[in-house]
DNA sequence: GCCAACGTTGGC
DNA sequence: GCCAACGTTGGC
């Protein structure tokens, strides 16, 4: 079983839309970031769970836990025009860019912050509070994993 | 293969 | 809206 974070943004899609969702679950299409994908293709199994992060946002944090409910396969949005993201580079032969289904597993009951989480220096290096970065997916250690779920239930006046 | 220019991300 | 950090592009 292995640990993950995702971004989006709420504007864009947000976990109430995951909510909202038929059978709340929803394809991880639109990653456009080599390494992002190389971690979906290779490494993002079946039943993975994942936390689902809102960033460029008013409170920027961690606010549900998804987990993986198909495993890679091809993003067909790379191949449509009129998509956001669409890539004319991807050859429907031998598509660049591969998606994973996600089902919502649970709402936290409170979003855990960015600020928060760059608080702690149990989790000084969860890849999301290194300095400059950008993925959209990302890998999360099992001790970050349950360090951070034990953050649900504390004090938030503790940090 | 180098690297400057450009576009995007995302916190603030 | 600003801007730092980073990835990608493309000329050479």
């Amino acid at each position: 079983m292995n640990y993950w974070l995702i971004k989006s943004e709420p504007s864009t899609f947000g976990i109430e839309d995951l909510y909202h969702s038929p059978g709340q679950t929803e394809p991880w299409d639109g990653v456009r970031n080599y390494q992002a994908r190389n971690m979906m293709r290779d490494d993002m199994k079946l039943g993975d769970q994942v936390f689902f992060y809102h960033s460029n946002c008013e409170e920027p944090g961690i606010v549900g836990i998804v987990e993986v409910s198909r495993e890679a396969y091809p993003d067909l949005t790379a191949f449509d025009p009129s998509d956001l993201h669409h890539d004319p580079k991807s050859d429907p032969n031998n598509p660049r860019w591969v998606m994973v289904d996600i089902k919502l597993v649970r709402l936290l009951k409170r979003t855990i912050t960015l600020q928060e989480l760059k608080a702690k220096p149990e989790l000084a290096e969860l890849a999301l509070v290194r300095r400059g970065n950008r993925l959209s997916v990302m890998p999360v250690a099992p001790e970050q994993w349950a360090f951070i779920l034990g953050l649900e239930n504390a004090n938030t006046t503790d940090y």
